[in-house]
Formats: structure tokens, C-alpha cells, sequence
DNA sequence: AAATAAAAATGAACTGGTTTAGGAAATAGA
DNA sequence: TCTATTTCCTAAACCAGTTCATTTTTATTT
């Protein structure tokens, strides 16, 4: 059960739980391996659960209807990534989650999580904070896109999430930030010819 | 009391309460009646508590470096709305919150909150479930950015809330949209002239 | 009802970011 | 280690949406 306590050890910054509600929770976890380019969400299909990246990366995004993609979300060690509107609306996904490096991941199936959030409402705390700062987040994102230029968006993550940066290819980037990659290459070659 | 009965129901959606929870509850519960052109939260100040909407109309926006006004929210009547960030975490809000109309609300502030979410714990699930559509809701918002024209996002906007688009002033709406009034006003014209 | 302020419309000039099309580099697979 | 595929770069033409300047319409205040 060693493999399972990072999600144990994330769900205690924010709740104290005892020993008896940790090894009632550790069962309802599982271990799951991806290798790269492999989906763990794709559109039409419900999305049965929340994942803890313990080791890789991943990303999520849409096609549009013009087969353009955009990229809602990335995930490194320590976040969680799923479809949130299919997770909690059970209702098909419209996200692809694809793992960008070979992964390890800790995943929670809705129905197990319906379940203990019932047996340890100590829980629904943990939910509640996490998904209130997730979307305190996404607010921010929201006014960046709105007030900010393009090439802004590009300082800011790059100042913020680096590490994230170098690790996803860079059409993934661009399209996260909202703009083309050849405008995210006319951006990075602005930077270089300045210095 | 009866005043307050409206968010009492609105809580009544998401989770059962006993006849003393509710008494309990309506005591954190304070009317507010509010002018137009006013604000409930200024950038600055921490904002103290979340608002239930009773009667009337408010927008949530930015205003960034060289002046302009961005829209992150409206809310009308059976909507909740604040600085969620400066909420949260009780730091200097960056949002103005402004009523677009002579309102009413219900308001709770945010010590009382954490203080009956520790008395009745259930309230911890209401919380929960309502930040999780919100957090659904703007990953929504966020995709339609991404992914959409300006002219889409209008005529999606106004298939799905022609009843804020009609109660708004017309360059609120182009600032949540993420254009200039100017084009607000051609896409406008567009229309018409088409039909 | 008049005066003033706020909001909406219009049109021309402009620009941030896209598109298209090509070639160069890097990765992955066998 | 060779080949195929994916990723990245460059540059010119282009367009969706902005900016600026002015006018008209609609609310608000006295």
C-alpha cells in the first residue's frame, strides 16, 4: 500500500484524517500505468475517474470542429487531471486526457468516491478547498486570456509554470495559452534576438 | 425571517436540512439593499461575504493597466456572486462588484461561514457541489474562449442568457464576450441586415 | 421639460495574431 | 543505424477584431 500514500499524504494537507479513515480510503485507490501518446479520457465516452499523477505528464484538451485542438489543462506530478464536467455530471467527455511521457497515476472511480465522501464527510471538506481554489484558478486564467496580450500569457507561464514548460511540446503550449505555434515561434525569437 | 427564506431554499436544492438547521442558518443571514451604480466589493479591500441576488443585477469586472474594464460575471435574480478569489483565501480584492440596478440581496460573511460549515457539516456538501458546477461552468467559458469566434460566443451567449443580455449594458456584455463594444455593434448589424 | 451625462452606432485606418506553404531538426520505432 | 514520423522554424499574405474620432440615441438629474 506504500504506492498509494501520496494521494493519502495530499489529502492530509488539507484534513486530518486518523489512521482508520487512511486505510479505509487506501482502498479505494488504484494504481494505474500509461505509456506515452496513450488516452485516459476520450470525448463520447463517460469519464469514470479523477486521476494523481504520481509520475509523467499529461494533457487535456478539446477538437474543435474544424480539428484545430486547444489544451485546457496540463498535469505534472502532484495534480490531478480528468474531465471535470463528464466526472461530475457522469455525461460523456468532450476532453481527450493524453499522457505526454510514460505515467504513473493513483485513480479514484466516481462511484468509490460517492461512497466514502458519505462514510468520511471529513472529506467533502478536502473536495470542497480543492475545488474552490481550482476554480479561483480557472478565474484567473479567465481574466488573463481577457486582459492580457498574447505575448503576456507567454512571460506569465513561463515565470509561473517553467517546469511545465519544458517538459510538453510546443504546439501544446500555444494552444494552452490560446494562440498559434508559429506565433509562439515569432515570440520566442523576439525574446532571443533582444538578448 | 421570511426574507431570508429564498437562499434557505436555494441550499434546500442540493441538500436536506432539518426545521432547527434552517433556524440556525437564517441567524448568519443579513438583507442588503444596494443602489445602482454601488459597489459591494472594491479592489483593495478584502471582500467579506458571499451574495445571494433577491432582486436586481451585478457584474464582476476588472480593470487593467491602461483602463479598460473586463467582465468576469453578472449575476441576476437566484444567482450568487463576490470577489471568489479575495473570498477565499481573504486577501485585497482585484474585482469591482457593482450593481447594475437597485438590488436586494442576502448576504453571508465569511466568518460565519466557516463557522456553521464546522456546525452542519452537510453545508460542507452543498458547497462542494456548487463550486464543482461552477468550476464546470467556467472551464465551459474558458474552452468557448479558446475555441470560438467573437460572433459565436455572442450568438451562444444570447441563445443561452438572453435574459442578462437584455438587463446589461451593451458594453458590459462585449467585455465578458472578450471584444470591443465597437464590434459588438457590427456583429449587431450584421444581424439585421441579414434578416 | 430642459440640461447633462452615459451609452450605442458608424466608419476608416490600423495591428496582433492567423494562415499557408515550405524546409530543418529532433524523436521514435524497427 | 536507418527510416518514418512528429515537432519546430521561417516568412509573406491575410483577416478578425481594435482604435480613434465623431455623431446619435437613451437615461438620469434638476
Amino acid at each position: 500500500m506504500k504506492d498509494l500514500q501520496p494521494v493519502i499524504d495530499y489529502i492530509s494537507r488539507y484534513v486530518d484524517l486518523t489512521d482508520d479513515e487512511k486505510k479505509h480510503l487506501v482502498t479505494f485507490l488504484k494504481i494505474t500505468k500509461v505509456k506515452k501518446r496513450q488516452f485516459i479520457v476520450q470525448p463520447g465516452f463517460v469519464c469514470r475517474h479523477k486521476s494523481y499523477v504520481v509520475k509523467g505528464a499529461f494533457r487535456g484538451y478539446l477538437v474543435d470542429n474544424v480539428g484545430k485542438e486547444h489544451t485546457l489543462s496540463f498535469a505534472i506530478e502532484d495534480w490531478w487531471i480528468s474531465d471535470y464536467s463528464s466526472l461530475i455530471y457522469q455525461e460523456p467527455a468532450t476532453l481527450f486526457v493524453e499522457a505526454l511521457e510514460d505515467s504513473v497515476l493513483i485513480q479514484i472511480e466516481y462511484e468509490d468516491e460517492q461512497k466514502f465522501l458519505k462514510e468520511i464527510p471529513k472529506l467533502e471538506k478536502f473536495e470542497r478547498i480543492i475545488t474552490q481554489r481550482s476554480l479561483a484558478f480557472h478565474q484567473k486564467r479567465l481574466l488573463s486570456n481577457l486582459t492580457k496580450t498574447a505575448e503576456e500569457r507567454y512571460d506569465e507561464f513561463m515565470s509561473k509554470y517553467s517546469a511545465i514548460a519544458k517538459r510538453v511540446p510546443q504546439y501544446a503550449l500555444a494552444s494552452y495559452l490560446g494562440f498559434s505555434t508559429e506565433y509562439l515561434s515569432k515570440i520566442r525569437n523576439r525574446k532571443i534576438s533582444k538578448s
